[in-house]
This record gives structure tokens, C-alpha cells and sequence, in this order.
DNA sequence: CGTCCGCCATACGCCGGAGTATGGAAAATT
DNA sequence: AATTTTCCATACTCCGGCGTATGGCGGACG
């Protein structure tokens, strides 16, 4: 039970035959190293050593698998935001957890970061509408929980994770501190002490 | 020469027959409009409404076009920088007019946001990084005039460029607000006030 | 005025992925 | 044990973009 309880997103099933959430999981790393456009039929299934007779026996096609493997990764992606909602009471710490966690997470992230890149796709656009607004309002309302004013909050929260998404954008182009250097820290530090205030005068 | 200098990236030249730059400049509409990967021969050739028997006499292959339009394209972007320098000299208005000038230069803003979905090809890449080291540099320095010291300054800087890349993301996934809205210029004084200081403390 | 060269059209072969059809083997079912 | 169901392999066709080859046409130039 403490092994298998990790990631709800990557779990394989040991079956000798594949079922479809085999081929949604796999479709997700795929898309994770290679982006959304590498999705493709014949390559993914050379890539699971088998041949797309098995694909189109589950899947009615590949705009079919990618529907599927969003709706898995978006539903992921939203208890997690729950999660870290239970367990984390102070909003502070909570604001603070939202960076610290890039980095872990680490396939959720580079699926997102994928999609990002891949927005103006017509089934990827809605997810990342959806997904970024739970999590704005996820900030926001940690911001009020602190005191803030709504409106103000609003801003805030857009303004961070504006942030957060040009520091994915810098990971793509590699234009990013190691994450596990010196400079990272402190860089993430500076985010932290110019963005979330230690309290709210009122 | 006044009318012409405004923008070198599309001056079209009025001969009868097309030249090799005439099919860099497609490139650049069709990438602002399509992103890289739509850039393919055959569809650039039928939207100029000529076949592909001219671009093949132009150009070795897709790649070269490719590479010329880039090229093209990070040589007009730094002129533009170096001209922000020379024109505001208070660095606070320079670094203000960072943000304000989102929105103008419309088919450049359009072609950057596109490269920068594009990152992890291989042509784009380096152009990417380099545009970047060149814009945060511009950042860094305009604080350091400010009287910032030099590390506070750079990692400010970053903190800065993530914040117009994410802004850039959110604007393809059509989450930012409105251009000429009252919602959007609120959040941009928001942005400001937090993140340029009216003086440094020393 | 004829020739040559710059620019373009047409027609071809190649490749890789999408989707379909059909048959086979293993597992489940009765 | 016989049969059905599940899952996968193989072998096609179709399509769209890439790159090539070759031919044509108009304008420059001798």
C-alpha cells in the first residue's frame, strides 16, 4: 500500500494483455518527453513493442486516446490541488508549497508543460482553461485566507502563476538554474520574499 | 523615409517576381498565425498563390527557410531592443514600457509567443535563448541603474521575463484579459506596483 | 533579333502516419 | 472439449508533405 498509492497517474496494471488505461499512461509519457504532436498511433505502439491492430481495438482513433488521456491527467491534476488544499491549513505555506513543488510531481509537470506548448489545440485548450483557472482560484483564495482584498487577490494570484508559467517556459528553453544549485534556491527565495507577503496591513 | 522605417520585417518589395526574402516574410505571417510546425512548403507556396517549383529554386529545403526567417526575425527583435535603449533613458520608464509595449508590435509579439510553444526544436532553440539572454540583460541593467545591486538585479530580471512569458502562455489560451479593458489595465498597474520599486533603499 | 538566364509550373517518386479488413491465437465460458 | 470472446498481427489503401527533374516563358543583354 505505500508503494502503490504514489501516482494514481502511472500505475501498471500486470495483466499480460493491455487494456486502454495502459495505452492512455503511455500515451501520457509519450507525450511528456516528446510533446503533444508526437502522439502518434504507430510510433507509440512500436514504442510499447506491439502494433496499432491492439490500438484500434480499444480506441476509435487518435483523437480518441488523446481525449482519454487528458480527462486522466486533468482528473490527477485536480486532487492533487485537493490534496495539497486538506493537508497544508496555513495559506501562507500553502502559497509557498506551489513553487516548491516544481520539480516533484515531476511527470505531471512536463505533461503540462507540454501542453502549454501545444495550446491552440482544439482538445488541449480546454483542459489548460479549466486547469488554470482551479489553480488561480486556488492561489486567490489563499491570498484572502491571509486577508486580502478579493479584486487584489485576483491579480495577485494571476500575477504568480504567470510566474510559474514563464519559469516552465525558461525549463523548455533551458534557461533555467539547476534545480538542484545554489542559485536556484536563492532565485526561489527572491520569488517567495517579493511576491507572497509575510502579512497583510490592512 | 519616414513610412519605411518603421518596420523592416514586412516592407514588401513590388517586383513582379518574388524574392528570397518575400518567402521569409510569408514564413513569419504564417508562424505568427500557425505556429512553426504549420511552416510547410506546399501550404506556404499555395497561400502566396504560386507552387513550390519557386521556393525549391530559393531555398535548399524547408530548413533553410527556416533558419533564414529566424534570422531574420532575431536581428529586427534586437534592433528593437537597442532601440528602447537609446530612446528612454529613465530606466524606470524603460523597464514600464516593457509591458506597455505587449500588444504593440503585434506580429512580433505573435511570432515569439509561437517560437517560444515551438522550444525543443532543435532551429528554434538557440534563437530562443539567445532573445532571452539579450531581454534579461536589457532588464538587469535598467535595475542596476536604479542603484539595485547586481545579483538582486539579475534574479529580478528573470523574475520579470517569467512573468511576461507566462503572460505570452495565458494569452494563447485565450485567459488573459481583454487588451483595451479596464480589467487588463488595473492588472497591469498591479504588475508594476509590485515589481518595479519607485526607488531602491541602499 | 536571337540567345541565355532567372523564375516558375507540372509531374513524378518517396516516405510516414491514419484508418480498415481480415485472420489467428489465447483465454474465458458453457 | 467445443465454442465464443478478447486481443493482437499482417496487409492493404489513402493522403499529404518533401524533394527532384524537366520543361516553359518572359525579360535582359549582346
Amino acid at each position: 500500500m505505500s508503494s502503490k498509492s504514489a501516482s494514481t497517474l502511472l500505475d501498471k496494471s500486470e495483466r499480460s494483455t493491455l487494456c486502454a488505461a495502459d495505452w492512455e499512461r503511455a500515451a501520457l509519457e509519450l507525450i511528456a518527453e516528446k510533446g503533444v504532436p508526437a502522439l502518434a498511433v504507430e510510433p507509440l505502439a512500436r514504442r510499447m513493442g506491439i502494433t496499432k491492430g491492439s490500438f484500434y481495438w480499444h480506441f476509435s482513433g487518435r483523437e480518441s486516446l488523446l481525449e482519454q488521456a487528458l480527462q486522466r491527467w486533468e482528473e490527477h491534476d485536480s486532487r492533487n490541488l485537493a490534496k495539497s488544499l486538506g493537508e497544508i491549513s496555513n495559506p501562507r505555506d500553502r502559497l509557498i508549497s506551489f513553487f516548491r513543488r516544481v520539480g516533484k510531481e515531476k511527470l505531471t509537470h512536463e505533461v503540462y508543460s507540454e501542453l502549454c506548448a501545444a495550446a491552440g489545440h482544439a482538445q488541449v485548450e480546454p483542459v489548460l482553461e479549466r486547469v488554470a483557472n482551479r489553480r488561480m482560484e486556488h492561489l486567490s483564495s489563499a491570498f484572502e485566507e491571509m486577508g486580502m482584498p478579493s479584486l487584489h487577490a485576483r491579480n495577485q494570484a494571476r500575477l504568480i502563476y504567470s510566474v510559474y508559467l514563464g519559469f516552465l517556459q525558461l525549463q523548455r528553453q533551458h534557461q533555467t538554474p539547476n534545480l538542484s544549485s545554489e542559485e536556484y534556491d536563492t532565485y526561489i527565495d527572491h520569488v517567495i520574499e517579493t511576491l507572497i507577503p509575510h502579512e497583510i496591513q490592512v
